[in-house]
DNA sequence: AGGTATACCTATGTCACCAAGGTATGCCAG
DNA sequence: CTGGCATACCTTGGTGACATAGGTATACCT
């Protein structure tokens, strides 16, 4: 079922700018994207963690084992150089994007 | 190379909104989708067509030989009523999703 | 002792997308 | 009248993100 996505593409850009503010693990870049959409957007476990990975590899999150707050072993996430100039650009495409499909659908319709 | 997407998801919706007004054949709904979007959006004729019979196979468009203003053979499309209903639910989805994607990255950031 | 929340992971299947082809018609310029 | 361009349709093959559905382990709280 194609279900609730219109998603795609999203999921990289919320990910760069849930580290934006410094390392973050898996599980709250995940709480981090449900909460701070109000559950609009939820990054499945098995659709984020090989994001992540597939990020790490493009060189854009350095990954590395560290605690949590509360003293657990977590992977924790952090943003390159290269990722925050990604995220500059993504941003940018996602307001053009959202601004053009916004304004077509607002086309005074049928 | 995932290039330029960002894209998927919404193509069905603008399909959808560029049949709101009346038949269109499926050249013109191209058209439409680039010019109403100033190039942002371009639907690739590979990507196009297999969407437009997917949503007929779907029951969402009516599909039907006939002829363009300019008096050339095309496949017209049209809305059907669930078409219509599925314009209204999507384009509403789009809304909430597109604005908090936009609140998420607006967050006062790095 | 058991349940829940935290925290990570992978495997499989589906499906939209991209690139790159191909066919045919009509029009206009040279 | 012929060559090119715009119109108008189509398919095939590969990639890759996503959904689903599992699995492991630790900590906390009751």
């Amino acid at each position: 079922m194609p279900g609730s996505d219109l998603f795609t593409g999203t999921l990289d850009l919320l990910i760069l700018k849930a580290v934006s503010w410094g390392p973050r693990h898996g599980y709250a870049i995940a709480r981090w994207i449900r909460e701070t959409t109000a559950d609009v957007l939820v990054a499945q476990e098995g659709v984020l963690y090989p994001a992540l990975h597939r990020l790490a590899k493009r060189g854009l999150l350095d990954e590395e084992w560290g605690r949590t707050d509360t003293g657990r072993q977590a992977k924790l996430y952090a943003l390159t150089r290269q990722g925050r100039a990604q995220l500059r650009a993504e941003a940018e495409r996602w307001s053009e994007y959202s601004a053009a499909v916004t304004r077509a659908l607002a086309l005074s319709g049928f």
